[in-house]
DNA sequence: CTGAAAGCGCTTACAG
DNA sequence: CTGAAAGCGCTTACAG
């Protein structure tokens, strides 16, 4: 009966570049060269350098490389979700802009406006030696992320993608106001005396949309009814479509994003209310499931990948000139995208 | 007339603990140990260092500290989406729990299964420190991504959430082969002579959806017709109901996701055919607005966000033995749910 | 083209 | 409780 012999701990360390060096028989800096291509270097050693790389399966260790760097090849993205439609392909333009210039980009959540939260949110993602941060700007909570984002001149640049420029940091945005004030006066020209309004959460004290939906109204004179707060559940419009469909003076309504808007037909044609014969919805995003509902959503189609994509260059301008002499002297300037309206089944004149 | 002066160029470096130190009148390691706690100091030490982090807003250098305990507060990310609702909810609950437990989720977008696309998008991931890696293994170039993930010791912990089982890693799994089955079962309760299929792209050799529901149809003796392959754009699902409303043998189908049903019951409506007195549609996933339609969709319902969250478990227990000797000793298991079926309006006995 | 040296910003033993 | 020293794994000048 033999004993049981411990084996040997097993080495969990990782390769490093002093085991490439040693086992291709030249110094650590000349493996570094060859990895980084900053020098050249002899043909033999190279070869043996990158011999030795794939016997071990060595990766640079990225902590020590963004040690010496100052900075990581990697962006903080900060965001109310990451689940709703504008959310997820908003984040699908930023990380695919990111990744094309090879960051990566580090997914922070953050869950509500409540002070703490959002301190511990922020302090989590800057606790990463970032190079940038992108603020997915659509709600309180990471507005107030943003504003907790001081920028100083050793802090990582910041950029925010918005559905409304604010002053600060540079801005991309998709524009909310002015998509709202298009899809309410279509409404208004089909015939509609006035148009209700279901409301999204917003990043400031109201959402664009909630605003340009109000001038459209008050500069035709149409009364302006009161705005129905929402969140991001559809189950909301639902609710609220069951409601409306009781008033006889509800035959217009425009809802914050095609979510609610697919919610409030539901809500309608369970009580009867026929779409749009009786009443016009318009959804706000472009989802793609609107141009399937039955009927199909009239809605207003923002590129969300594009706003992403658009933030991402806009902070990549920034890091770019991180640290150079005079480099903010032209800050990039906000890039604004106007949504346009896509007219489906969902609207008509009003019945008479 | 004044010369321009140039000013001095900015400091743009970070305050660094050597920062802190001096203006505190203490040592660095003092400093490391109020702010890591690791032991006690002095209270009137304590306090200076405190106010002198908060003057100068210091932020502990995270490439530093991940050199020194050799792997950063960070798992990678690895998924072929972002956008459609089953890969949103998967990484909602990935970084949920990551957040929580102190961890940042840094996302790669696998575009394709094009060995140099997936090779490329595992080299940006792994070329971060991270402690840990999660798969969201839902496609051709997830699965791609897995195998190429050789474990070895010194490589950090891979896990992966998919909707099947694999050998390898430890996955955290929704029973997608018993779904179906329930599935197409309850169809077939109905009085369907049989159910055919569209299928969403698989990470192995075809969806666990696919073969769930040819498992029930052998199992009932019924006619397997030929698989209708799809991707993940729902106008394929309106294409195919187009198409499949012209053919009276079709009076049930069964959809790999909730948005091609949609897409399906959209064709079908265009088509004249009435959902579900002519035929039967059958979603997967549980979409918040498969609830909403007209009519509402009978699905599977599947929780992904329960499924990113069981995934990042995992991969705590795996993170938490990185490194331990005979860490390995008792591997997490995997982790599996079975999804449950949800009759909604969209499905009744066939025609006769 | 290439090696020895220094340093990035931390934390962890090591001696008080 | 606390400072001086060493070291994590790289890259960047500096001398050949």
């Amino acid at each position: 009966m033999s004993a049981t012999v411990p084996r040997a701990r097993p080495s969990v360390r990782a390769p490093a570049i002093t085991d490439v060096a040693r086992l291709a028989g030249v110094s650590v800096p000349t493996v570094s060269r060859v990895i980084t291509g900053s020098t050249p270097v002899r043909p033999e050693k190279r070869e043996r350098v990158l011999a030795a790389i794939a016997e071990l399966g060595y990766r640079p260790n990225g902590a020590a490389r963004a040690l010496v760097a100052g900075r990581q090849a990697a962006i903080a993205v900060l965001t109310g979700g990451t689940n709703r439609y504008g959310y997820a392909a908003t984040l699908q333009g930023i990380e695919e802009a990111a990744r094309l210039a090879g960051f990566i980009a580090m997914i922070t959540v953050i869950e509500s406006d409540d002070p703490e939260i959002v301190r511990a949110s922020v302090d989590l993602a800057l606790a990463h030696p970032v190079a940038g941060v992108v603020v997915v700007k659509f709600d309180p909570a990471s507005g107030a992320a943003l504003r907790l984002l001081s920028p100083s001149p050793s802090s990582p640049p910041v950029v925010a993608a918005s559905g409304g420029r604010s002053r600060g940091v540079p801005h991309a945005v998709l524009d909310d106001t002015a998509a709202a004030v298009q899809a309410t006066e279509y409404l208004l020209s089909l015939g509609h005396r006035t148009v209700h309004h279901l409301a999204i959460p917003a990043a400031g004290r109201r959402s664009g949309r909630a605003v340009g939906w109000r001038k459209a109204l008050e500069r035709a004179g149409a009364e302006v009814p009161d705005v129905l707060q929402c969140d991001w559940d559809p189950h909301q419009g639902y609710r609220l479509g069951l409601q409306l469909a009781e008033r006889d003076d509800v035959t217009a309504v425009l809802c914050g994003n095609d979510e609610l808007a697919l919610g409030v037909m539901r809500g309608l044609y369970e009580r009867g209310r026929r779409v749009p014969e009786d009443v016009s919805v318009v959804g706000f995003d472009g989802h793609p499931l609107g141009a399937l509902s039955v009927p199909a959503l009239t809605t207003v189609e923002q590129d969300f990948v594009g706003l992403g994509r658009r933030a991402f260059d806009l902070l990549a301008g920034l890091m770019g000139r991180a640290g150079e002499v005079g480099g903010d002297r032209h800050p990039p300037k906000s890039s604004v995208a106007t949504p346009r309206l896509v007219v489906r089944e969902s609207t008509a004149p009003p019945p008479r």
